[in-house]
DNA sequence: CAGTTATATAACCGACTTGTTATATATCTG
DNA sequence: CAGATATATAACAAGTCGGTTATATAACTG
């Protein structure tokens, strides 16, 4: 999930839903079958769902999917910014400059 | 900079600096060459500093990519908040349930 | 300096990823 | 049903990644 070509697409599909044609369109750097890999993986991922209308197969989003990457991402940068953060403090305090200072834009001040 | 092996090196130099023995010690599972790679990563990243002390090789934090790292992560999730928060609010609203509500939880509310 | 200790690098491997081209499948249409 | 259109799948190639073993390098030590 972190592929900037899956990242278009379901950016793509927040705003309406869209064909495979509608993203071989989008996407004129990579082939069709690329394509409908991409949209393999964002489906096995649960992430969208998909409409058959005539020989087309129309995708749109999927919530319940989306609700458990939410989580995911949540979880991911929870994580990060507490390491990041203790980390800051931990250099900050280090440094001998100000103990203590909280990371406030350590910019100019 | 998603591998697990590595956020958990940089959690260990959040509390004090360490030798490379250190990190072989500490991931018993993986080879002394595993290690010094996954630091040369770190190091290439701009993430940790190292100075020789006798034989050893004694990795710590370096604040300026850790803020690069911030930055990016910050980035990153203001992205994806953006993305998730149109995308569970089209899905509401194209749901008919409760239009134009603002994403409350999405629980009992 | 010879040997030991600590670490880095080289060469290689298997798994996974993203792309490709060629082909199969599904649906509509005359 | 035959052909056209839209999409999916198969088979393959190249790149990256994280691991390995073997070896080189650096710094201390007798």
């Amino acid at each position: 999930m972190a592929d900037p070509t899956r990242r278009a697409m379901l950016d793509l599909l927040c705003k309406q839903e869209h064909s495979v044609s509608d993203f071989v369109d989008a996407f004129p750097s990579i082939s069709q079958p690329a394509v409908s890999k991409h949209l393999k993986v964002l489906r096995d991922a649960g992430l969208v769902r998909v409409q058959t209308r005539a020989q087309q197969r129309v995708y749109s989003l999927q919530p319940e999917g989306l609700a458990e990457l939410d989580a995911w991402i949540a979880k991911y940068k929870v994580l990060w910014s507490e390491n990041l953060d203790a980390l800051e403090e931990y250099l900050a305090d280090r440094k001998q400059k100000k103990p203590k200072e909280k990371r406030s834009k350590k910019r100019s001040e």
